[in-house]
DNA sequence: TGTACATCAGTGAACGCGCGTTCACTGATGTAC
DNA sequence: TGTACATCAGTGAACGCGCGTTCACTGATGTAC
């Protein structure tokens, strides 16, 4: 084998089984025996399962992380100092999902489930890990989200990047699913390209939504 | 011990373990240990694990479907026949929510975690059980939001639902770290009340934005 | 009232199994002299 | 050109461990006659 095919196998066959199954529930003899490589390769190649995870999403978040770079750098130029709108913000981030580069045929799904994967299954390792590599971009994204949206105080704000991170992170953890259903009740088909489109005013809307009610008011009946 | 204190005590135990760790990586003695019993206990009482995750939930969403019942039928006698307004009917769960009557001191949080850890762990006994023994509340309230958003389609709105979910369960499932992060970075203090008065005009907004574009639009730049 | 039996909550120890990891080893290729 | 050694990807088998589950057993309480 010319260097090193069995990375790339275990690899591809780790990330479609977490994907699936999620990380505990998902054994090396399961992946090595979908990438059909010998069950010592992955210790061998990346020292633990941990460091496994950890590469798997290395291998897919980098070549993302620097389109979307791009894509604020457009998005800055089109603006001309002033700070971009926030649809236009979402729609950066959107576009650079959809249009990800992928190898073999993979749906984007599965990196979508993945990343909803590392915010909602207990893996302190990855959480650290992806802080640690991708903060620069992270951050970036989140000032961007400040300067589109001036009107809200920070508290508000802050929360509601948290339920945008959330409706994201968890439809997407389970778009499979949720696809499904539709397709058996509705007759329905839907990729992600839709379910993100579906996304995008769902959440320009919430987070341009009026200031919230004062706090006792939650009790009183509408 | 009269009757039974230990089914109790495994199940405080279960409950919170559960929502710090997810299933599969607790234990049966993580549980047993916790609760002071023995770790033939848990499957005498129940029989296996998954009859324990099942017993879990239905000792916390029991009561909360028939709070949640009763608001809902106060909810159709205000309203006289017509449909009740979409801001009614989140304000008449997310009352039952806060007001969720609870055992010992338990925050809220606990169960707003396990619900997320029900959709996004992979648990499929879980997920039939919970269809199962909960199904008429649960489409009861999806009946209360088709009259609350005629105007969205069949499709629009059950994607739309699916981000309330995610972003309410999301939030929810981590309120305590994210208050904390808040309390730091902001010296600001939040209460599960406060958080909730914030997702209330969130949702609202993200469920009344206009229709979504076509798909092949969203390739426009903004 | 006394004896025999049944029921039931709870226990201690062990079971077999699948897990991640380790280790001694192979065989091909490269490098030094 | 030939020999000795080093490097490295990959392997087969085993390791120890923690897991959920099982089983024979205890001891208290209730019930029948």
């Amino acid at each position: 084998m010319g260097q090193s095919q069995t990375v790339d196998r275990i690899l591809d066959a780790a990330e479609e089984l977490f994907a699936e199954r999620g990380f505990s529930e998902t054994s090396l003899r399961m992946i090595t025996g979908k990438a059909d490589v010998n069950l010592a390769a992955v210790n061998y190649h990346f020292g633990s399962k941990k460091a496994l995870i950890q590469a798997v999403f290395a291998r897919f978040l980098t070549p993302f992380c620097e389109s979307l770079e791009s894509a604020f750098d457009e998005l800055e130029r089109d603006a001309d100092g002033g700070p971009p709108c926030l649809e236009a913000v979402l729609k950066a981030l959107t576009v650079t999902v959809v249009e990800m580069p992928r190898k073999h045929d993979r749906s984007i799904s599965i990196y979508m489930r993945l990343q909803g994967l590392a915010y909602t299954q207990s893996q302190g390792h990855l959480r650290r890990f992806l802080e640690q590599e991708f903060s620069h971009t992270f951050g970036r994204f989140m000032r961007l989200l400040k300067g589109a949206t001036p009107q809200l105080s920070a508290v508000d704000r802050y929360w509601r990047i948290q339920f945008m991170l959330g409706a994201t992170a968890f439809t997407m953890s389970s778009s499979d699913a949720l696809s499904g259903i539709l397709l058996n009740k509705l007759g329905v088909e839907s990729t992600v390209e839709e379910i993100v489109g579906q996304l995008v005013p769902f959440l320009t809307a919430g987070m341009q939504a009026p200031a919230t009610a004062p706090v006792g008011q939650i009790r009183g009946s509408a």
